[in-house]
DNA sequence: TATGAATGAGATTTCATTCAT
DNA sequence: AATGAATGAAATCTCATTCAT
């Protein structure tokens, strides 16, 4: 069974995901939670804790989920790729409330909000968990040359592109996620 | 001498690339401009529509320096490279207002607005022009076998991811464009 | 051929009958009289003045046909029938603007405007000449013994009233003006 | 102890019957009622939602008075008289806020606003309340052969004209609604 | 913890009227 | 006479946040 407080988190994540920051009210989470309006800001603190608690809430499911993508991989080379297809996967997973970080993320376009660091240093973890796979491949030969955070910022990059084409624009192709593997695949592989 | 209608262009323009479609308020635009209030719906009808200007007057800018760009290559994939090397380029120029794009381009996260529809036929243009290209060289053996749409769709996310990690994010490197060029060209060349 | 101030009050007369005062604009008026919204004030002064003008201009018209409806009548109270039977027509013609009147005239709920007086003037005029043909329908004999004013009075209020139920609410049968002129022959023929 | 969801009942109610619904303004409204603008829509959503509801409030009183009215009438004539005195004397006492079912029933002339079905429905029950007595007063022979519905539509048409007459218009006879009255019953007695 | 009434600043939008051309 | 840009006060409505219960 759901306390309020989680079903306020999870009514808020659907919110910010679907209509981004200022169009979510709290009347509209308050409702969608079905608990009093109250509620938020005795639990929450104010908007920006609640957003910033829901994209929080998504990227610690992110962080998990691209951990244990490369654990298993034979090389570095292998570890980059998996960590790619994990990316785009769960940015398209059903219930992985992924929008809430395209509105709440570094790469979005929010006005800086207080506690942009936090955010900014989670994502940090990603990029150096990406950057740990590129030294690893470029140590074991499955790389080609590739300064590791350089690298890791151009990768990042291209997904961030992929995704917000498929989430975002109507260009979204089927094959785009596919031509996006191979296509980082040619860019990196030795 | 600027009229008044452009003047309120003007500051729309630098007050949508900096705070975005929902901080930016008709008090803030027709105090930078120097106008009266009222005369933002006389002339654009309501916020929405004035958003919608901001962002297609960029955009023309945009498209007139991409098509310069791609004008005098040698073959496709150097019209390709030049089309990059200008979309990134002139995305870092102080004066072009390019945030506004970021804000509400169909690669935004703005809530699908009414004329949504006008601003992808426009992107559709540029896509379609970078698409050419592709063709070009596929053809004049420049480039390696890609299906131009895809391809397209390809690089044009490479470069949406690039332009937000250097506009958006902290993490940008001044090396980023560079070494997103040199990707993309190990991503197509023959 | 209509001049574009005779343009300016048709318009007028036909927006204040289909959406009151307060909700017919200079604007509305000017773009469906095809002419610009600067002559509005230049012709007729300001909004008021042009609202009245408008009522002036349909009551005229009414009074004209009210006093060739008793014209030719054998008696008072031939006379007084016509009348009633001229009003209730009169105001489901369909070129006569009537609502104009209802939503200027004395019997309106209209807060009162600064040239409410001669609007009341002017329907003093109706009313005297309904009271006239009590007079003279007493004198002949052909009424009962009723006091002209309150006579007119009572008449007046029962096709205001009749009228507003066609012209207004949702319950106006298509009998209810003959069953009204055989209610009010009822109540006055000797 | 009043509410102040009440007192804002309670100063719309006066306000619209004094002003009508467009010079009637939420500050006004709360000023009068000394609690804070927001409240309004909070409580009652929008300001249309609020005029219906001060509608309704007064029609529930007239609809009482009414009915207790023709309660203990010997026959239909005198139910139908006494109906149509309670509506006269309704309408001029000082604390019924009358005024406002004129600026809002059926027969008022609003712009059909969005729940004008409401109030329509609220009316039809008065106008069958009349019709009621009416097929009693046929039945028992103290009223002329009249269809019950036509008649009531006739007979509050009637009302509906004098009431104006005497609220609206400066000619409003203090005679007036003893006249009226007179003249119903000549027009409908056996 | 839980509720939802209460607040009031601030946003967008409307619009009669003025005025330069 | 004719035009429509320009003005700014005022209207409705939103909403994060506070607070009494």
């Amino acid at each position: 069974m759901q306390s309020r407080k989680e079903a306020l988190l999870e009514a808020a994540k659907e919110l910010f995901a679907e209509y981004g920051y200022s169009e979510t009210t709290f009347k509209k989470i308050s409702e969608r939670a079905g608990v009093a309006l109250g509620l938020l800001t005795h639990h929450y603190g104010n908007k920006e804790k609640l957003f910033l608690a829901s994209g929080l809430d998504v990227l610690a499911n992110f962080q998990a989920c691209l951990e244990e993508a490369v654990a298993g991989a034979a090389n570095g080379f292998e570890a980059v790729m998996r960590f790619c297809k994990a990316y785009l996967d769960f940015s398209i997973s059903p219930r992985s409330s992924w929008l809430v970080l395209v509105r709440c993320s570094p790469y979005s376009d929010m006005k800086t909000h207080s506690d942009r660091k936090q955010m900014d240093e989670s994502f940090a973890v990603i990029h150096n968990l990406l950057a740990d796979q590129i030294r690893r491949g470029v140590a074991d030969g499955s790389l080609i040359a590739l300064e590791p955070d350089v690298g890791a910022q151009v990768i990042i990059s291209t997904l961030v592109g992929a995704n917000r084409t498929v989430a975002l624009t109507p260009y979204g192709d089927e094959n785009l996620f596919g031509e996006t593997l191979a296509f980082i695949s040619r860019g990196i592989k030795k």
